[in-house]
DNA sequence: CTAGGGTTAG
């Protein structure tokens, strides 16, 4: 590359050769060709209209040919140009043959590589600042201490307190920043209340601070205090929640963004896609859809990527689909999302003939992609593809298996019943174990009634402690049915002194745009009475089908009664119920559950498909089960 | 003689 050792070379002799190589001349350079003079402020506004690197070349060019390239302000303007369009490599070549930079020139290279996460590199352009004798401002410091990492920015701190700047609004709000990344929160908040004056964004700064350190509630004090909100602090605190498993209060924020008149920008679609993908809020997410198209977003691979996100994730892969189809420029991350879909539904063909085209198209997969494909594999029962991914991962691309992709083999080898392979697995693994890949292989063990091999495995998690409320339950199914009494009633004793808590399941169906969530034995909702008679009737239709309880999955120390009584009220079913008396008679019935789907429930709903004639499409915390007139499409595999 | 530089969401 002629061009870049141009750029770069000490001494800047432009040879024929050189010049040769460049752009052809734009119709503004060729006509600038014919008055040898042009005035720089209309080569400056020339810079500022470019859009592209071979609009902003020939104009280099022009300039280097007519000595103009060491003006301070045209090669500053060249430079921030170069940077917009992401060419840092551009940028710090034109930095580096200006002779003398001034202060404007160091804080716009500083920023430009802060902004794109070069921390190291700002830091050592602001440290040749200082040795070269040009003296930092706070404009200097707020551009070096965004995306800064916490220990040099304590350090900057205290320069920032010498120079006298640390009270300067921006450079304040910087600092709060630098503290709260490094989760800092207690001097983040310091910082905070000792501020001169508070701006929007400082107090926004505040909120992401609590909001990305789990205090969603104390960020949700400080929003509510706010005398102006601007289109960031909605996304922050609609954000806030939906990373933090509240994305129905996030929803409840954005439908009053918009109802104060707030103009929604892509961040904020991209967050709520994100909590209508949660909540499986199909209606939301297609209306959000819709204002995409209506409202002159621009269709790029993000917003795509969410949408088939969204749609996935609610049970419409058809839907996700078309829009994957309409992304141009597919990134890794669009073709994964695409993947993680059809393995979520257990489609492994278009899963794995996804992944084909992919490769085809030189796409590199990552560890996502390749959670997808082994879960796709592990959905289908097929352990010789499995295995094939799983080496391929390693041998061909590299990339070394994290805790999920033996997540995913061991749930593959176990469910086949190949469990001694599966614990061979984990025990070879580099990486520690955890609690769930362990649950995942007692799981099988309980599926394969292999008592022997689950008893070793609860023995050693009881003894390091490495029990959690999961695989407690599973123990107690195993040596309940091992006939191991005594470890029946330890683990229980354990399960009670420890404090250790089953997750509560919880089932939410989207109704006329409102999600509404169910717990277990649920009272709370306003129709409570319709849909426990509602329950009731299906139980009736149920009987009259030959159903029995599967009582035996039922832990708690109760009587029979009770047990049949727990199972009847489990989140899924009050929220199929609250189905059936909410919509048409035929329409689908969508339910997102935030565990496993008991194997009672899957009965349960099996047979509801069949009498009622409806379509159930249940989504568990592990895939999606489509039921379809008495069977499911997991074909009572999950 | 003057131009030009900064903080918060993803």
């Amino acid at each position: 590359m002629p061009w870049a050792t141009l750029l770069t070379s000490p001494s800047p002799p432009i040879t024929t050769a050189n010049r040769s190589s460049l752009p052809p001349p734009s119709a503004a350079t060729r006509h600038h060709h014919h008055h040898h003079r042009l005035p720089p402020d209309r080569l400056a506004l020339l810079i500022d209209k470019s859009k592209s690197i071979t609009q902003l070349l020939p104009i280099h060019a022009f300039l280097i040919r007519h000595g103009l390239d060491r003006h301070p302000i045209l090669s500053f303007k060249l430079q921030r140009s170069y940077s917009s369009l992401r060419r840092l490599d551009y940028s710090t070549a034109l930095f580096h043959r200006t002779q003398n930079p001034d202060v404007f020139f160091y804080t716009a290279i500083i920023h430009a590589h802060a902004v794109n996460n070069l921390h190291q590199q700002a830091l050592d352009f602001y440290v040749r600042m200082l040795t070269h004798g040009v003296e930092p401002n706070a404009f200097t410091f707020s551009a070096i201490l965004r995306s800064c990492p916490i220990e040099p920015g304590k350090a900057l701190h205290s320069q920032a307190l010498k120079f006298g700047f640390d009270s300067d609004t921006y450079v304040r709000t910087a600092l709060l920043d630098v503290y709260a990344r490094g989760g800092d929160v207690v001097s983040a908040r310091h910082l905070f209340d000792t501020m001169p004056d508070k701006s929007l964004v400082s107090l926004t700064a505040m909120i992401t601070c609590y909001a990305k350190h789990g205090d969603v509630d104390g960020a949700r004090l400080l929003f509510d205090g706010m005398e102006e909100r601007d289109v960031v602090c909605w996304n922050v605190m609609i954000d806030g929640y939906t990373q933090h498993g509240r994305s129905n209060e996030a929803l409840v924020l954005f439908r009053q963004m918009l109802g104060l008149k707030v103009k929604p920008n892509e961040v904020t679609l991209l967050t709520v896609l994100s909590a209508c993908g949660q909540l499986g809020a199909v209606e939301l997410g297609r209306w959000v859809h819709s204002y995409v198209v209506n409202n002159g977003i621009r269709f790029d691979v993000h917003v795509g990527t969410a949408l088939v996100d969204m749609y996935s994730k609610c049970g419409s892969l058809e839907d996700a689909r078309l829009v994957f189809d309409m992304i141009e420029d597919k990134d890794v991350v669009a073709w994964n999302s695409m993947i993680v879909g059809y393995a979520m539904h257990g489609f492994t063909e278009d899963a794995l003939k996804l992944f084909t085209d992919m490769c085809r198209r030189g796409v590199h997969p990552t560890d996502i992609t390749f959670i997808g494909i082994l879960s796709a594999c592990a959905h289908a029962g097929s352990v010789s593809e499995g295995w094939k991914f799983f080496h391929l991962m390693k041998d061909e691309y590299q990339i070394e298996p994290k805790i999920e992709h033996y997540g995913c083999m061991v749930n593959l080898l176990g469910r086949a019943g190949h469990l001694d392979e599966a614990y061979e697995l984990i025990k070879n693994m580099k990486i520690d174990p955890d609690p769930v890949l362990w649950g995942t292989l007692l799981g099988a063990c309980r599926l394969h009634g292999n008592y022997g091999l689950g008893e070793v495995i609860a023995e050693q998690l009881v003894s390091q402690n490495l029990a959690n409320s999961g695989t407690y339950i599973l123990l107690s199914n195993i040596y309940a049915a091992a006939g191991n009494w005594d470890g029946v009633a330890r683990v229980r004793t354990m399960m009670k002194g420890g404090g250790v808590q089953k997750e509560p399941g919880c089932s939410s169906i989207e109704v006329n745009n409102k999600v509404h969530e169910f717990l277990a034995g649920d009272l709370r909702h306003p129709k409570s009475k319709q849909i426990y008679v509602m329950l009731e009737e299906m139980y009736q239709w149920l009987e009259a089908h030959g159903y029995t309880p599967q009582t035996d999955i039922v832990l708690h120390d109760i009587g029979e009664f009770e047990k049949k009584r727990s199972l009847e009220v489990h989140s899924e079913k009050l929220a199929i119920a609250f189905g059936l008396i909410s919509s048409q008679p035929g329409a689908t019935i969508k339910i997102v559950k935030n565990l496993r789907v008991c194997s009672d429930c899957h009965t349960v709903t099996k047979l509801i498909s069949k009498i009622t004639g409806r379509k159930i499409v249940v989504r568990d915390r592990n895939r999606f089960h489509h039921f379809v007139n008495g069977s499911c499409s997991c074909g009572d595999y999950w």
